[in-house]
DNA sequence: TTTATATAATAGCTTTACTATCGTTTATAA
DNA sequence: TTATAAACGATAGTAAAGCTATTATATAAA
């Protein structure tokens, strides 16, 4: 997943392979843009079509709808922090060290170098935080799942899981753990922007250092109880 | 809050209350019902006009728009669970079995005696366990915290961190783990229902206690470990 | 008994969420 | 190089969503 590499995600999210063409990729930057800046509700594919100079129609060529567009920029996500994940724990022996390398991940995603020009990464996550589980809190879940649609998040629930019980085999909870970790790094950012008297921690400009501190004492204590 | 009682919500909910007509009633009790039905993107006033029998126009007497009526029904129930925590935990001493109460009662919520006739409450936690987080995931959060809307939520938070901190004072994030145990209690019952892999439960029929367990295991062991 | 209020019935308007058609480019391949 | 297919833009059209407004009637309060 360098510069020019694709990412690979479910094909029935899309009706033509918005990678593969300029319009697509297109598609792909300025909705996560539009999103974020108007939020998925107040969001179109009018809207979208106008910000890029093309058509409606055009962009229901490559995603039948909304609902679909934003899981394919979820996975797209959980794709690109998996793909971090990867290449900063790769030849990394300590587990725990492991573990601690996955939760700066999930905190500082937005930070980390840009992979793909035409995917801002750190609008991305700022999205993620805000719209991410609208993405599969729906009706359609279960057809949708079964469709393989949050195959990437479940991947990435196992990757962290994995590296839990190398730390600690008896963990009783090692995917909810992991899942959770993820949950949590999202939620109390946005707790501390928005209703911070859901959390404890502050988040300054672009300072998360309060919420990387919470999560490792979440994280490590809970696996050291376990031993 | 007992039969006939009025739940305290911020008047800036509803343009008039419903609490106080036979109409409003219906509107509270037939929205809970249809959202849960066909969900909350699906979910129209006029649709739920139709059900009631009433019309869209007078469904717009009282609610602005779904939006609001969504943080009203989550304003309630987070109300419901306060005042559940308030009845059970009364004349309890230890808070130790206080925090342990607080967890089965964001877990069992649903399984507890109705209170309010025109309210399935059973029903309203199903619809927060996949609509809830909707209500404070949207562009005018900002806003609509300045207003109060939301300050049932942090009411709740409140209640559950000063019992974590009576147990140990020194327990550096009550708030975020009060908050966390709320949100992880709904977002595992769904996970273990429509996304197994992200999680370590199972939930059988009504079965909720591996839930339960693990909330309680991640509780006390965080607590335990501040000592 | 008047008067205010609540509701139902109806209409209408703008936007959303699509689907369809038809030229005109633009890439591909013979 | 030309034909030919695919992609795109332009346009039109439809049903439903998301409202607002008006009027008539029923009900409650003064």
């Amino acid at each position: 997943m360098a510069i020019g590499i694709k990412v690979t995600l479910n094909e029935g999210l899309y009706l033509k392979d918005p990678q593969a063409t300029v319009l697509g990729q297109n598609i792909i930057k300025h909705s996560i843009l539009l999103i974020d800046e108007i939020g998925f509700e107040a969001f179109t594919f009018k809207k979208l079509a106008q910000k890029m100079s093309s058509t409606e129609a055009s962009v229901y060529r490559y995603f039948e709808n909304k609902h679909l567009l934003l899981i394919y920029l979820v996975s797209w996500y959980w794709e690109w922090v998996s793909y971090l994940i990867d290449i900063h724990t790769m030849n990394i022996e300590d587990p725990r060290r492991r573990l601690e390398i996955i939760i700066k991940t999930f905190v500082y995603a937005s930070l980390d170098n840009p992979s793909i020009e035409y995917v801002n990464e750190s609008v991305l996550h700022r999205l993620i935080i805000s719209e991410g589980t609208k993405a599969y809190h729906t009706k359609s879940v279960d057809e949708e799942n079964k469709e393989g649609y949050f195959i990437n998040y479940k991947k990435l629930t196992q990757k962290v899981a994995d590296v839990i019980l190398e730390i600690e085999p008896d963990f009783p909870y090692p995917h909810a753990l992991g899942s959770n970790l993820f949950e949590m790094a999202n939620n109390h950012i946005y707790f501390a922007q928005h209703l911070p008297r859901l959390t404890d921690v502050t988040v300054v400009k672009d300072d998360l250092s309060q919420v990387e501190a919470m999560l490792m004492y979440f994280a490590f204590n809970l696996i050291e109880k376990a031993k």
